[in-house]
DNA sequence: CCTACCGATCGGTAGG
DNA sequence: CCTACCGATCGGTAGG
């Protein structure tokens, strides 16, 4: 979502020099915050990694923090994104118990196909200085906003019972979803796999019937 | 589960001055983990927190990993402990499914009893040194191999849907729970209201009939 | 449980 | 993008 170039930059080609190498920075801050957490990880840590000084991140970013702040926040961005592209390519009228299922599948496999910004943005964000998670505080609260929206359109059509509670449901699904990023280890389960089980957990139940 | 003293203790009475201030230093360590993250929790930050200079926490604690190893073990054994108690007060015979409704409401209400030591397990696990991590990896999976016990009985009773993956319902359940820690704020909804919707969301399902 | 201190490491900057 | 450096802070220890 918020994609903002470095003030520096001279260039604003999608393919330059300069914004592949952000991108290889950032690519590389995203797994060290993931595996080390916020403080651990050090800006030295995350030059090495990119093959530069620890010094020369300051061409590319104005401090740790904004770095840090670019990864999380992409973390969301990139997941939000692809949510909103699967339900825009749904037919019109669309189920919407059928539109929440194919959300979930394209939120889990955003979550895993760049697992590093998303699981950087879950493990972090507690952590991370006080501005900073006032800013991601709202991009979460943005992505949340469309799930709120997709779950009171199949409550509104009826599709959903009027004892679960719309909030609940949504923590629910979030959680399960979420939660696979401390767990899967590898390719499988598949992303597809997954969202077809929790899928069937929280809309048919666990239950077997009789 | 793993309450050793500390080597330089004197008295093992449980009341003990030294013991009420090791629990002191435990509280306010694992509020500060969960808000701060391990690497930007200092020992200067507990021991003024907790009203001693920073060399004296060593009089109670070996080390900072030490410490942090405590929270978060205790994070999982009062879980644990209250989860297993629950159990146990259960007339024989009792459904397995009816089981794992009480085994969910006495861990959504020990993780926010002692929200601290949860949360900072949850928050801090992945950053914490990697012998730390080891030890702390055989407790969680203890405990989960108790949920995946619960699941198994109750799908052996034939109460299971046959397609549900019980790792995935396994996983669902304790990612809905575990979540719970990053949005819910003071005390509502209480967890024993959450332990009703998440149950009902994942064994009876979120949608209507018909 | 405190004072005083150590070596190591950190985020960030100046100047090139 | 690098070198060289700064002040601040860290975990931990000696000696009391």
């Amino acid at each position: 979502m918020d994609m903002k170039n470095n003030e520096k930059s001279k260039s604003s080609g999608k393919g330059s020099i300069q914004e592949r190498t952000r991108r290889t920075i950032l690519d590389h801050a995203a797994r060290l915050f993931r595996e080390r957490g916020y403080a651990s990880t050090s800006l030295r840590d995350i030059a090495t990694a990119t093959g530069m000084k620890a010094g020369s991140l300051y061409y590319h970013f104005a401090s740790k923090e904004e770095l840090a702040e670019e990864v999380m926040s992409q973390g969301i961005a990139l997941v939000e994104d692809r949510v909103r592209a699967a339900i825009a390519a749904l037919p019109e009228g669309t189920d919407p118990v059928e539109v929440i299922r194919h959300a979930m599948t394209a939120h889990l496999k955003a979550l895993h196909d760049r697992g590093d910004y998303a699981s950087a943005n879950i493990r972090c964000y507690a952590h991370v200085p006080p501005d900073v998670k006032d800013r991601l505080r709202k991009v979460r609260a943005t992505y949340e906003d469309l799930w709120a929206g997709l779950i009171a359109a199949a409550r509104a059509a009826g599709r959903i019972r009027a004892e679960v509670d719309p909030p609940a449901l949504r923590y629910a699904l979030i959680g399960m979803m979420n939660w696979t990023l401390e767990w899967r280890r590898g390719a499988s389960p598949s992303a597809e796999d997954l969202a077809a089980q929790f899928y069937a957990i929280a809309f048919a139940g666990a239950l077997a019937d009789g």
